[in-house]
DNA sequence: GTCATATCTGTAAGCGCTTACATTTTCTTT
DNA sequence: AAAGAAAATGTAAGCGCTTACAGATATGAC
């Protein structure tokens, strides 16, 4: 008759196993590692005593001794919505499928916090990261590169010439989504766009909604521009901004889809019917842009295609390979209701 | 003149550091733990030492050697949607400013992966445990007993005696609600339900439904159910298959949200207009319930007083204290557009 | 100056695990 | 049946850190 699980009070290590099962820790450690390397019947001994045991390796001493832990890290800026939720999923099950554990941690879009949350990932193991866009701090690059920690960076393209980027160009998406504003008439355009410092994506999808402006011979400078952070509610008093002005725009654009669902909102609550009235637009194409009434007419980006990509970017790095990385991701403007041809003046 | 950082390609450890300002590991290790312990000029000393290596202790090695981690961990259903999000964020706010980081693992409502999770949060290091709802396999709760993790259920309220709960009654919630629904007069009634195997929050809505009809006087057995798995799409399907019968609800009432939102999208398609034609409720009261069209009519549920009070009772338990449990949290019925008096015969 | 006391610093023993290497056991081969 | 090869197991040295304890240095009272 065995002898019952020991009752002390700490969780039980290797040793106990060890001590249970008669045999030397090394033995348990490979019957966990590399079972081919056990004989059977040891196998079954030993397994059985991590049964009776629940005995569960401990993390931090085996990625100590084994000096690799299986984990790769991803910074987002934040997980309040559902932004990068998708591509993150993809990327999990990605390296799920590999064995690989991924760590999540968010930086509020504060650099600072980044390079702390890139730090304490790191500290914990983290062999590989995934991050958001370029903007970074000069230190957490370094840090970066001096501790030859691969890492990728999603949802934009290179501007460092080394660095590995698995996205798609925010600029010419934009701008792709306001010739095709432009081309229904538009003239007066309202952007309501997400600070811009410190975010590379705010600041290009910016530019394209200026380049397309300039390129169809309208004045950027006539774009009117609302920087908010990120929540509906700050879309929605934007959008309120932007309305309650003398000359108000015929469209309003916006740097993403949370801030189009706050202006859709709000022009409810006016009963502005949108597209008639007031055109909006927003980007990343996210779940709620279906739901939303009227649903948002908004850019699509590759949410799953990144995630899956940059886990195998990341995999080929710590194998030593060279990823094949290939070039920007293909977005599209997803066309639904929120955009229509400018009203006729008087039509409102 | 200071030599320069080693450029060695393995991580600087204490021990670098340590001979880099010329005293000892235990030194070092002081300044980065209980800095008073050591004289200003030595610690000045130690901490460039740290920033011209670009140090960061190695988390496992520190957990291993200090037996504790500063680590809480969190195991939730899904983190597809925004379900848990604004709750976890508040735990994860509320455990920051004492200085302790949440890990996040999500179990697909699947409770081997779930006990695989708490598994490896607890190997990882996690302290003590976030968990959603009551139903856990027998195994994963043994292995919280024998291995005296603290653990509290959030989104429901006690079903063991043992167990500490932050949370709300499901029941009564949903219960409150249909009572409402049925005020209206709403007779023919469809459900939406998430899976109820292994979910108690779904269980306790339905029978919240069949409380409420019961005491009203209708037969539960009328009630029509629909039971999808966690989806926009699922929604949506759910209720044109109700819609579709021959004797079609006057009232969809979805388990959650998501499903709402999901049935709510179909009727725009169908031209059915909410509330004139077919009301619709949901439950969870999160972001997308006020975006949707109409806005949906749920039961809004405490999300960040329990990230915040799990918080506290995790940290009460972890200090050997008995934490104050203040049985379930207040719900109410957020009255919003998507629910009307029933349609006369004939409006359809 | 001396000695007791309070502060600071160093020494070294682990924490629970992996793994190179040594040793024992088992299996072939002749 | 003996010898050699192959397979299984054990031994023990760390991995990078904390911390009890001891030793050194500074401070103050006399």
């Amino acid at each position: 008759m065995p002898t019952p699980p020991s009752q002390d009070n700490s969780v039980p290590t290797l040793e106990d196993v060890a001590k249970r099962a008669s045999v030397s820790t090394a033995t348990v450690s490979r019957c966990m590692n590399a079972p081919k390397m056990v004989s059977e019947k040891t196998r079954q001994k030993v397994m059985q005593a991590v049964r009776d045991l629940g005995y569960t390796p401990n993390f931090g001493a085996r990625a100590l001794a084994a000096r690799r832990t299986g984990t790769f890290g991803a910074v987002i800026p934040t997980m309040d919505n559902a932004i990068f939720a998708r591509g993150l999923q993809a990327f999990q099950h990605e390296l799920g499928q590999a064995g690989i554990t991924t760590l999540v941690a968010s930086s509020s879009y504060n650099p600072e916090t980044e390079e702390d949350q890139i730090r304490t990932l790191v500290a914990r193991g983290a062999e590989a990261l995934l991050l958001i866009g370029n903007d970074r701090t000069p230190a957490a690059h370094a840090f970066l590169r001096t501790q030859k920690i691969p890492f990728v960076n999603t949802w934009t393209i290179a501007e460092r010439p080394d660095d590995f980027c698995v996205g798609f160009d925010n600029r010419r998406a934009m701008a792709m989504l306001c010739r095709e504003v432009l081309a229904l008439g538009h003239r007066r355009i309202g952007y309501i766009t997400a600070q811009r410092t410190s975010n590379d994506r705010a600041r290009a999808r910016f530019f394209g909604v200026r380049d397309a402006m300039r390129a169809a011979g309208v004045d950027p400078a006539t774009l009117r521009v609302e920087e908010v952070s990120y929540s509906i509610d700050e879309g929605r008093s934007a959008f309120v901004r932007l309305m309650d002005s003398s000359d108000p725009p015929t469209v309003v654009m916006c740097g993403n889809d949370v801030l189009a669902a706050g202006a859709l909102l709000e022009a409810r609550h006016r009963d502005l019917s949108v597209p008639e009235q007031v055109s909006v637009t927003g980007f990343d194409d996210i779940d709620i842009s279906e739901i939303v009434f009227p649903a948002l007419t908004t850019v699509h980006v590759p949410h799953k295609d990144m995630g899956v990509q940059a886990a195998r970017v990341l995999r080929a790095l710590c194998d030593g390979e060279t990823p094949k990385i290939g070039g920007p991701l293909d977005t599209w403007v997803a066309w639904r209701h929120s955009l229509g041809p400018v009203a006729r003046d008087g039509d409102r």
